[in-house]
DNA sequence: TCCGTGGTTCAATAGTACTGAACTTCTGAA
DNA sequence: TTCAGAAGTTCAGTACTATTGAACCACGGA
């Protein structure tokens, strides 16, 4: 298997954190790992109430690690993702929050709208 | 032709407003338009040093718009695109601000290591 | 009414993303 | 040790999205 790819934050364009995070599976994933626990990429095979392969997991987590996002370990058999939130913080600054926000936001906004279903 | 389409804020997903600022052309644009001048989609014929086919750009254009980034008016032959972006900021605060700030920080460390080569 | 300018639409092609199947890596049990 | 199982990755085929040239529409002025 070839080696995890961490990017120096410098090396990551806005355009690339910005497309990771236009996906709904990878806000909603980047948003918990934001959270702070740690997180296996198993946690996340349904997201809402959605069934996520795991080949499909494994490219979004690999989008989210290449994005300066997430830095992923090998921990005996699986892996532990956290948040570079610090690092991209310091570049770009209030962006992250500014987009977990938003995304908190909208889901609160889709949980009322549901209820009144 | 068919007429323009602008979202009510409210029925743009996060996700449709990052995708469509994921893209390097996009956000030159409306970086751009944040500026506040107004401006026909001509101005961007080139953007950077790209030539960008006007089909191509018409297409940057229809996507920022139904992100409810921008809106569009027909001003006799041309076309006025002026931002929605206090829309935006009602509903996603910090988010605009965030992202145009981020990708001035990255102009501005573009051109810094342009200069060293 | 015709031309030029500014945009849009269409359809073909190029480029990305998603996913099942096969594989790797590690752990714990027998 | 060996084997089964759990956690991920890789590959390759298919499905989707983006880009773009060509043809078109719409308006304004000569």
């Amino acid at each position: 298997m070839r080696p995890l790819l961490h990017p120096a934050i410098e090396d990551v364009p806005v355009e690339a954190i910005l497309h990771a995070l236009s996906d709904p599976v990878r806000v909603a994933i980047y948003a918990d790992i934001v959270k702070g626990s740690e997180h296996n990429c198993s946690t996340f095979l349904t997201v809402g109430d959605r069934d996520i392969p795991k080949s499909t997991l494994s490219q979004h987590f690999r989008i989210l690690r290449e994005a300066g996002l997430i830095r992923s370990e090998r921990r005996g058999a699986e892996m532990l993702n956290t948040s570079r939130c610090e690092e991209v913080e310091r570049r770009y600054p209030g962006l992250i929050g500014a987009i977990v926000k938003a995304h908190e936001i909208q889901t609160r906004a889709g949980r009322r709208s549901q209820r009144k279903r």
